[in-house]
DNA sequence: ATGTAC
């Protein structure tokens, strides 16, 4: 898009001042080539989404940001309830608390590297991955009201991860305020066998090395350190997500003429947050967000039974697991003033800066490990929260490498089986039940990951801590 | 993202 559609605030900032309808000014994080690059419907549906009600501070758009269902995804924007604030289906996204959740192994590169096919081959077997997988758990009714209101606790008691897993995962574990009844029968049916798979699309577990260690200091406290290989797991709450979003977007979609709610764009369906209809989706998203901590949980589970049989004894403990699809009640100050906001974040990490209330004890000096999966072949990053982020993008930084295409021209442009040759010409094994898949996400697809986080870090969203490379991947 | 359409 064109960069003299902004005003340029700083180096990263780009804010286009309330005109029309906008309560606030939207405001997206790039430089001025990302800038360029990125679709001219972020531009729209950013400026679209300050004229919600209640909005305050600003929208932002992250630096991965791309067209997406009503709010782009890479899209930020919190709400008043006070103010009339609302509450969106499409500002959360069809993948309720789609997430990453990374594992130490205490391995190093030169350890694994003997053993690269037979892990490659023991995860792919252990993992269900591909559209419609199924897993080995069937949930009845008393196990999925379990399940729905528990999340990563319920997995534990279910006999899936330790306790010391707890603690590293948002929230801890377990969403407060779930509220199974709103959760339809047709998306409890969705997800009766879908537990412990990863689904498909950019959904991934994969292993990795630390290549690049930008912020020793943190990193020691990350326990990270060149060389060392760690497990990411890229996924979320599968058919039940969907479902609840497919089905919350149409009733609001219905209500917004009841609620006298104007909406430029049809897919920015909402409701108020002090509505019936906005607590019932607040309810079920959060009964969805739990069933995607259980269902990472699980899949932690089934990786470490994967990764025992090729390295017996060994201990695969938790760095931390984040949403980047949530909408979540927060403190955050406004004004001068603290106001308890509701945040959307679609496409885009949660990431608390240092002295947090809510990070675990581990991370309350340094602030929240921030993990940003990047493209099928390319680096990841592992980050940090910043005091700034609050006050910059309500302590949000970017969630991946952002989409540059879409899957369909993607898939005319690449061929899976090329693209797997190519990959493992370059060390790196990929495992997947879709090739189709496989070109749909072609590196070259997304947007340059590096690029995404270094402006992530200099905006202050985030900062730096290590990059990840690739070594295997099972694609869903 | 998704039983890749209702």
């Amino acid at each position: 898009m064109d960069t003299g559609q902004f005003i340029q605030r700083d180096e990263t900032c780009w804010e286009i001042e309330p005109k029309g309808a906008m309560h606030v000014p939207a405001i997206i994080y790039a430089d001025a080539q990302l800038l360029q690059e990125m679709d001219q419907k972020v531009y729209e549906q950013i400026t679209n989404v300050a004229t919600l009600p209640g909005i305050v501070q600003a929208a932002y758009a992250m630096p991965d940001a791309h067209w997406g269902y009503g709010f782009p995804i890479g899209g930020v924007a919190a709400f008043d309830p006070d103010q009339g604030g609302i509450v969106s289906a499409g500002g959360v996204g069809f993948d309720i608390s789609c997430g990453v959740r990374t594992l130490h192994t205490g391995l190093n590169i030169d350890q694994l590297q003997p053993h690269k096919q037979a892990l490659a081959d023991a995860l792919y077997r252990t993992v269900p991955a591909g559209v419609g997988s199924r897993g080995k758990i069937h949930l009845n009714h008393k196990t999925m009201h379990g399940m729905l209101t528990g999340g990563a606790r319920w997995a534990l008691d279910q006999g899936f991860g330790e306790q010391r897993d707890l603690e590293r995962i948002e929230e801890h574990g377990c969403m407060a305020g779930a509220e199974p009844h709103y959760v339809s029968p047709r998306a409890r049916e969705r997800q009766q066998d879908e537990m412990g798979t990863l689904g498909s699309g950019n959904h991934y577990l994969e292993v990795q090395r630390v290549a690049e260690i930008f912020d020793p200091a943190v990193a020691k406290t990350f326990s990270l350190r060149v060389g060392d290989v760690v497990i990411s797991i890229h996924c979320g709450s599968r058919g039940l997500g969907h479902q609840i979003g497919t089905e919350f977007l149409k009733d609001m979609a219905m209500a917004a003429a009841q609620y006298q709610i104007a909406l430029p764009d049809r897919e920015l369906a909402c409701a108020p947050l002090n509505s019936p209809l906005g607590k019932q989706y607040l309810g079920a998203m959060r009964a969805a967000i739990n069933c995607a901590l259980a269902n990472r949980q699980i899949i932690t589970h089934l990786t470490r039974q994967a990764v025992a049989t090729v390295f017996p004894g060994i201990h695969l403990g938790l760095l931390y697991d984040v949403s980047h699809n949530t909408c979540k009640l927060e403190r955050h100050m406004i004004d001068g003033q603290k106001k308890s906001l509701f945040v959307h974040r679609k496409g885009a990490t949660r990431a608390f800066g240092p002295g947090h209330p809510d990070l675990p004890a581990a991370f309350k000096e340094v602030g929240q490990p921030v993990l940003i999966g990047g493209s099928m072949g390319t680096s990841s990053y592992v980050l940090c929260g910043t005091k700034e982020s609050e006050q910059r993008a309500f302590s949000s930084a970017c969630h991946g490498a952002g989409r540059a295409m879409s899957r369909t021209q993607a898939t005319k442009q690449w061929q899976g089986r090329t693209l797997v040759d190519q990959l493992a010409a370059k060390g790196i094994i990929i495992r997947s039940p879709s090739m189709r898949g496989v070109a749909e996400e072609a590196p070259l697809a997304y947007k340059d990951v590096s690029a995404v986080v270094d402006i992530a870090d200099r905006a202050g969203l985030a900062r730096k801590v290590a990059r990840l490379e690739p070594v295997i991947c099972i694609k869903g």
